[in-house]
DNA sequence: CGCTTTTGACCAGCGC
DNA sequence: GCGCTGGTCAAAAGCG
């Protein structure tokens, strides 16, 4: 949790400074443009004592004139981006509030009443779907316990060439079918959390206890906290012509596999960029298209990461960090039973389908093109379906939706799916 | 020579 | 208990 807040604030503040520093430009192009315009006027004043030409002296006038014009717009634009930071910064500080409020009274809660155990039946934790784009019948999804990628693959591939397009941003939350709160959705790790640890804190860790007892100190802090539970996973589907896609990051390759149901061999990665770093990539075609790459990333990076790196994996760590958070800043938006506010908005943002299901086991929001969506495979997975591209226009659309609904969204995921929005295949900044 | 990749072996979890 | 499967290890091979 601390992470999530952690990253949170790295990305609200990149966010801030390149909103900061477009602003900045901005003024920098004005006053130019008003020197420039003045210097042009001068030159022209001296220029007309010699030459005494009114009509070039009026051009000059018409063009300072329009200067000024564009001049007075741009300021216009100025103070209104001025006031969209200025509304980003309030909403975060009280979306910072409300956080910890919910903690607070999440921790009293827990530590007051036994008989919250027979609550938690009912408020169960959510399984986030956010589906940029395609969106078929989660539902057949919602019934499998246990999927593989593959099977996912399938699904998706189904859903491609069914054409069942649904164009939305699906943000699904999905009350568990799992009675332990814990075995579906790993919630952060306090001492609370880890009394009422199920069964399968013996079981399935990732990384293995076996690999956790060769992991040095460094990285020993944040493997142990992440590692009681099934590590979140995030699973990006792209379009790739190169075995893997370029993420900024250094890869070793560590094993290769032929999973079951892909002929396609899976190979496993771990990065190298620290020396131990947890982070870990899983890299395997579509059977279906061999175009398409699975690329499924587990873990958090304990280094500082090169630029080029930084988008995938604050993508990968805010998704992942929303998933282990549990319920996230939606639901903390829409207050403890997201039930009840699952039919009270609904919205058409720039013309997009923004809007939560009636369904009252789930949150949907819709939006046009790319897919993003959680699953609940035996890992919490979350899977960024991001084969089709959108248009330009669709994603000036989509920043500016995503501006106005990021006091339902984790701000550290809206900044990172409008990064990957503009380039899916590759992450490196520098080339967007 | 050092680093990376390959590949068979090994281990643990899970279902029957 | 047994077999299947996913995930990892580590020795050997490859490469610059």
């Amino acid at each position: 949790m601390h992470a999530f807040q952690v990253e949170s604030k790295r990305a609200y503040h990149e966010s801030s400074e390149d909103l900061k520093s477009c602003l900045h430009d901005k003024d920098l192009s004005l006053t130019k443009q008003v020197l420039l315009a003045n210097d042009k006027k001068e030159r022209s004043t001296m220029e007309s004592d010699s030459k005494a030409s009114s009509s070039s002296q009026k051009e000059q006038d018409n063009w300072l004139e329009s200067a000024r014009a564009e001049m007075g717009e741009v300021r216009e634009e100025n103070q209104r981006l001025k006031m969209c930071l200025g509304q980003m910064m309030k909403d975060y500080q009280a979306l910072q509030m409300k956080f910890h409020d919910i903690i607070q009274q999440e921790e009293a809660k827990k530590s007051t009443s036994a008989v919250d155990n027979n609550h938690q039946a009912v408020e169960e934790p959510e399984l986030v779907s956010l589906s940029l784009g395609r969106f078929s019948s989660e539902s057949k999804r919602d019934g499998k316990s246990k999927t593989n990628s593959h099977g996912k693959d399938e699904d998706d591939e189904k859903a491609n060439n069914e054409g069942d397009l649904s164009l939305g941003l699906d943000c699904k939350f999905q009350v568990s079918k799992f009675h332990n709160a814990n075995e579906a959705l790993p919630k952060p790790i306090s001492p609370v959390n880890s009394e009422d640890q199920p069964k399968e804190e013996a079981g399935e860790t990732w990384p293995p206890l076996k690999v956790l007892k060769t992991v040095p100190s460094e990285g020993d802090d944040e493997v142990v906290q992440q590692s009681p539970q099934k590590k979140a996973r995030v699973c990006v589907k792209a379009r790739c012509d190169t075995p893997t896609m370029n993420d900024g990051c250094q890869w070793r390759k560590y094993g290769q596999k032929i999973a079951k149901g892909n002929p396609c061999p899976r190979a496993y990665y771990r990065c190298t960029v620290g020396s131990s770093c947890p982070v870990r990539k899983q890299v395997q075609r579509c059977a279906q298209d061999l175009s398409i790459l699975n690329t499924t990333y587990e873990g958090t990076h304990n280094h500082p990461l090169p630029l080029s790196a930084t988008a995938m994996a604050s993508t990968t760590s805010a998704a992942a960090s929303m998933l282990l958070s549990g319920s996230s800043s939606s639901s903390s938006q829409a207050g403890p039973n997201p039930s009840a506010t699952s039919s009270t908005t609904a919205a058409d943002l720039h013309g997009l389908n923004f809007y939560p299901s009636d369904n009252s086991n789930s949150k949907q929001f819709y939006l046009h093109n790319s897919h993003f969506h959680f699953t609940s495979p035996s890992h919490p997975t979350i899977t960024l379906d991001l084969i089709s591209n959108p248009s330009s226009s669709q994603f000036n659309r989509f920043s500016s939706a995503m501006l106005l609904f990021q006091n339902s969204l984790p701000l550290v995921l809206t900044s990172a799916l409008l990064n990957l929005m503009r380039c899916p295949g590759q992450w490196a900044p520098h080339t967007w």
